[in-house]
RNA sequence: GCCGAUGUAGCUCAGCUGGCUAGAGCAGCUGAUUUGUAAUCAGCAGGUCGUGGGUUCGAGUCCCUCCAUCGGCUCCA
């Protein structure tokens, strides 16, 4: 007998070679009909596994997200099966599930794949999934895997095996098909109702680009065919909040085949909702203790030689800006660091003046890979919400959490409360990316855990993400399409204040190196608006609104009260126009509903009369009757309660 | 940069297997209408069909080049 631990805390005993599908059915046969995923004592395994020892056992449905991993685990079997028997030849390399699906990575060769071919792997899909055909796992020899995929001319598995140890290696067949498997799959096909492959794309072994070129199928699928349905629903609704849609119907930006890729035009609303933005900060770090610098947009060569940026991106930028004077290059600034090192030394410190905080709207430059470029979240011309504290190492640990509070208020202010929190370290396996000694990283990183885990927040840790100067604690959100983008950002640096040479006096009367603390609770201005344009879709918080109210008349008669209104909402600093076109009042709403101005204010007759104004609410309807200077105290007292004061 | 898809008026889209002067709705302009909570009516104007080549009696439609966009990969100071 063995003892089985269920989440709930009970204990069950069974049978030893008792399997988790068994288990689910001792606790409800309608239960076990859902369950297709479970693990033991930390390890996923299959349903059908026989449990032989004591431990405790989880078992996952759909609902779970481990559920659905097995079941686009599978998936990506069954997709591999059906690839092999339409694609004769094609080698199979990795296929995982992913947050919303499932890929598998394959070499067609000379075959070429695409979109169009969709419906027919599709189709063979499903027919394998109406089979019903059980997922079983099955243990082999190193020797007979090598040879099993030797056999098939398939270099890729081959590869993966010789990393493998020997007696690790376990395969998973289905039907007439068989794949080199950790394991956690579904019970069998069947349970496979709906599938949609979504893409095809290029991508490399072993993500190198110097590998060769493999074809990405992506797909997702589903137990239910209305699960697919609504799925694809989602995707229309986050189509609609795509960002460089919104920007173009809100006339936030633009860019100009003549400008240039990758370099926005701030329209004036656009340029308006960033000044904000911008004020909103500065504000925030005005109460922190920052001071604002500014700096140009170029420097000499020799400036990013020093600060090791020239040797590490050099190739790959804007190259050097030529001066009549031979011999003489400036670069276009891809950030301001060092800029910023520079305003540092213009001065000698002492301790008691430390911590510095320099801040900057700095406008940075980067020649980004031009498949790299996407709307406004990946551009060559961008502002960072900059700002470098130049702090002594003791100060370090206060300033950074400071960093953090900052930055945290920043968004809850803008109602990023779904974000993750990365600390991002170098790789230990190529150091030689990096500048610097172990022992400044190691103690930058560890000041980063420690002020992370201080102020409590919940962060994963992301080996290889860190600058090349140093580890940062970076704030990602997530876009319509449930992409990650990195917006915030707080790094540690010894690096810098080492080739720049900064020096503060300390008590002891001897010079000694600051440590360097970059940040950007934005990240950058393009980018965050960016993702809270994904994230509103366009409904943007009251303040922040370009257009707050406007005024809609009944009939051109009352074009004279819409003024007077108007005047008062302005002399008020309530953003607003008026719309006096000869349209039916239905019409002006609609437009004003589709520019998603969140207060509209309805005058005829009745309203005029009375001195008041009829006020509809953006995507609410008709909210009733009030005086002007009532909407005014209703419209400030919203405001008021989005835009909290930064307390310090 | 690499792989795949796409590219017709300001916007959203028709245009079948190549065949007369390329269509529609919205937006714009002009006029009528003077309106009570998501589209009043009529008229007008607007396109070298992304670019450059080619095939053909004839190309928006077929082929090639380049450019841009979209989805990925790689990259992201």
């Amino acid at each position: 007998m063995i003892k089985i631990s269920l989440p709930d805390g009970t204990i069950k005993e069974f049978e030893s070679g008792i399997t988790p599908m068994e288990v689910a059915k001792s606790i409800s046969e309608g239960f076990a009909r859902n369950v297709i995923s479970a693990k033991f004592n930390d390890t996923v395994l299959e349903t059908a596994t026989p449990l032989t020892s004591d431990g405790s056992l989880i078992l996952y449905t759909w609902n779970d997200k481990e559920g659905k991993n097995a079941f686009w685990h599978s998936t990506s079997h069954v997709m591999a099966q059906a690839i092999e028997m339409l694609y004769p030849g094609a080698k199979l390399t990795i296929g995982p599930a992913i947050d919303n699906g499932f890929y598998y990575d394959i070499d067609f060769g000379e075959q070429k794949i695409s979109e169009n071919d969709f419906p027919k792997i599709e189709a063979k899909m499903l027919e394998i999934a109406r089979g019903k055909h059980d997922f079983q796992m099955r243990a082999a020899s190193k020797a007979d895997a090598l040879k099993f995929y030797k056999d098939q001319n398939n270099p890729f598995k081959v590869e993966l095996i010789e990393n493998l140890e020997d007696g690790t290696i376990t395969f998973c067949d289905h039907d007439t098909f068989t794949d080199l498997c950790r394991g956690g799959h579904i019970p069998n096909t069947g349970i496979i109702k709906a599938i949609k492959l979504t893409s095809a794309s290029g991508s490399y072994w072993r993500g190198d680009e110097k590998n060769p070129q493999l074809t990405r199928v992506y797909g997702v699928s589903f137990p239910k065919q209305k699960d697919l349905k609504e799925y694809l629903e989602l995707l229309e609704e986050a189509k609609k909040r795509d960002h460089r849609k919104l920007g173009k119907e809100l006339e936030l930006f633009t860019f100009s085949k003549k400008v240039g890729l990758g370099l926005p035009l701030w329209l004036p609303k656009g340029a308006a909702l960033r000044e904000r933005l911008e004020n909103f900060l500065k504000k925030a770090q005005k109460k922190a203790g920052y001071e604002m610098v500014i700096t140009p947009h170029i420097g000499q060569k020799e400036l990013y030689v020093t600060s090791g940026h020239f040797e590490k991106y050099g190739a790959d930028s804007f190259q050097p800006i030529k001066t009549p004077n031979e011999g003489e290059e400036f670069m276009l600034k891809p950030m301001n660091c060092p800029h910023h090192c520079e305003i540092y030394n213009s001065s000698p410190w002492s301790y008691r003046d430390l911590p510095k905080r320099f801040a900057e709207f700095g406008t940075v430059y980067r020649y980004e890979q031009s498949g790299e470029l996407h709307g406004l979240t990946r551009v060559r011309g961008f502002t960072q919400d900059d700002a470098h504290i130049f702090c002594t190492p003791d100060q370090l640990d206060e300033e950074f959490k400071k960093v953090i509070d900052l930055t945290l208020y920043v968004f809850d202010t803008l109602g990023f409360d779904d974000f993750t929190a990365q600390v991002s370290l170098r790789d230990p396996e190529n150091k030689e990316k990096y500048i610097g000694s172990d022992e400044v990283w190691e103690k930058a990183e560890s000041a980063i855990i420690s002020a992370a885990n201080e102020k409590g927040l919940n962060y994963v840790i992301e080996k290889g993400e860190a600058a090349f100067y140093g580890p940062k604690l970076d704030f990602m959100v997530k876009d319509a399409l449930g992409r990650s983008w990195q917006l915030g950002t707080i790094q540690v640096d010894y690096n810098l204040p080492e080739r720049f040479d900064l020096t503060y006096k300390g008590s002891d009367n001897e010079l000694h190196r600051p440590v360097m603390i970059h940040r950007a609770p934005f990240g950058s201005m393009e980018r965050f608006i960016a993702v809270l344009l994904e994230n509103t879709g366009g409904n943007f918080p009251l303040w922040l609104m370009p257009e707050q109210a406007i005024i809609l008349t009944l009939s051109e008669k009352f074009e004279k009260y819409s003024q007077k209104v108007l005047t008062s909402l302005e002399n008020d600093e309530i953003r607003a126009s008026a719309n006096n076109r000869n349209e039916t009042i239905g019409k002006k709403i609609r437009e004003a509903e589709m520019s998603k101005i969140p207060y509209m204010l309805i005058i005829g007759e009745q309203e005029e009369k009375d001195g008041t104004v009829s006020v509809r609410k953006h995507g609410e309807g008709d909210i009733g009757v009030m005086s002007i200077e009532e909407f005014t105290e209703m419209i400030n007292k919203e405001i008021k309660k989005t835009l909290k004061a930064f307390d310090v």
